[in-house]
DNA sequence: GTCTATACGGAGATAGAC
DNA sequence: GTCTATCTCCGTATAGAC
């Protein structure tokens, strides 16, 4: 195993307060006291707080798809990965104590006052979609069913299972959602 | 017309900062100062920050559901009031510039750092529940439907719909929920 | 009740020794 | 490349005159 550089060291420290604590409450200070560096080392590799903010939504987004690959390799067909899906997203919920997602929580926080922050945000969930897309296409050549709204339905029903579990510290609306898609899905 | 106090002036340009620019970006001096006020007459109303974004959550939850009440009361009918909370939120979004759920934000910004703001919202959104679910129970007296799982339906899509709307920067969301809505209430 | 002045801490960021 | 010391600004909140 490699040993984990300082860089590395960072953006994991940062990332992991950004999530919990929010971006703006979550100082310089704190960020190099807990990965145990200097100040100046810090702006050696970042230039500014939103530099780093930047490597944050990266790491989290190469981690997403690379984590749910990993976790929908135990099932195939398209509608088990759609399922494999929902219960990533839940595992995810229930590891992070329904912390809610890392982009919704960005944007709501930071939102229109950082464009690029926003752009990001809107391209990964884009890129979500159209995963979610090719998945519901290979279904719909055995079914009969409306691919653009089945798309749309399943999305926005996870997303709104996100939501509300992070408000509700609970995944019961992981367990609704699975029923609702199963139902679109026959 | 009653001339508008102090105080609620203080919290209607404190809400407007809050919703537009998150809770932690707004200072207290720029709260002063576009509500043409003295400090000291801030803290004066309100004993703190916090004490400031509980009137503003109180407020904002005050005023959903009377606008909803207004906004619905040109339909009638447990299937249309349905669809008029689908607009209600659609045009609250349009006309914020899909500025987002103030619920939704507040607790992805202030989070588990504040007991006391995430029980609110989540007590705001159950109340919400509960009156979709009075209006599905309505609409099954005259056809055979799950009341439970259609009543989580039309919750978390909109739930999803908000949230990606406020991402997406427009009201597409919202024209699909209903088509899917459509479905569920035959 | 409203004002001005100010306390006190922490924010992000930089300088310069090593 | 990493350190310590420090700069400047702005945050929330308080004191005390009027």
């Amino acid at each position: 195993m490699k040993k984990e550089k300082v860089r590395e060291r960072i953006i994991r420290v940062a990332s992991d307060l950004f999530y919990r604590q929010g971006f703006n409450s979550t100082g310089i200070n704190q960020i190099i006291a807990e990965a145990d560096i200097a100040i100046g080392s810090l702006y050696n590799h970042f230039s500014s707080k939103n530099d780093l903010l930047q490597a944050y939504l990266v790491k989290e987004e190469f981690e997403w798809f690379k984590s749910f690959e990993e976790h929908s390799a135990k099932v195939s067909g398209p509608r088990e990965k759609i399922f494999s899906l929902v219960d990533y997203r839940k595992k995810m919920q229930l590891s992070s104590k329904f912390a809610g997602c890392h982009f919704i929580k960005i944007v709501a926080e930071v939102g229109d006052s950082n464009p690029t922050v926003s752009g990001f945000v809107r391209q990964h969930k884009l890129k979500q979609k159209e995963m979610i897309r090719k998945l519901v296409d290979d279904y719909a050549e055995n079914e009969n069913i409306d691919e653009d709204l089945v798309t749309e339905n399943i999305f926005l029903l996870i997303e709104g299972a996100v939501v509300t579990s992070m408000i509700n510290k609970n995944s019961d609306s992981f367990d609704q959602i699975q029923k609702m898609i199963e139902a679109q899905m026959p």
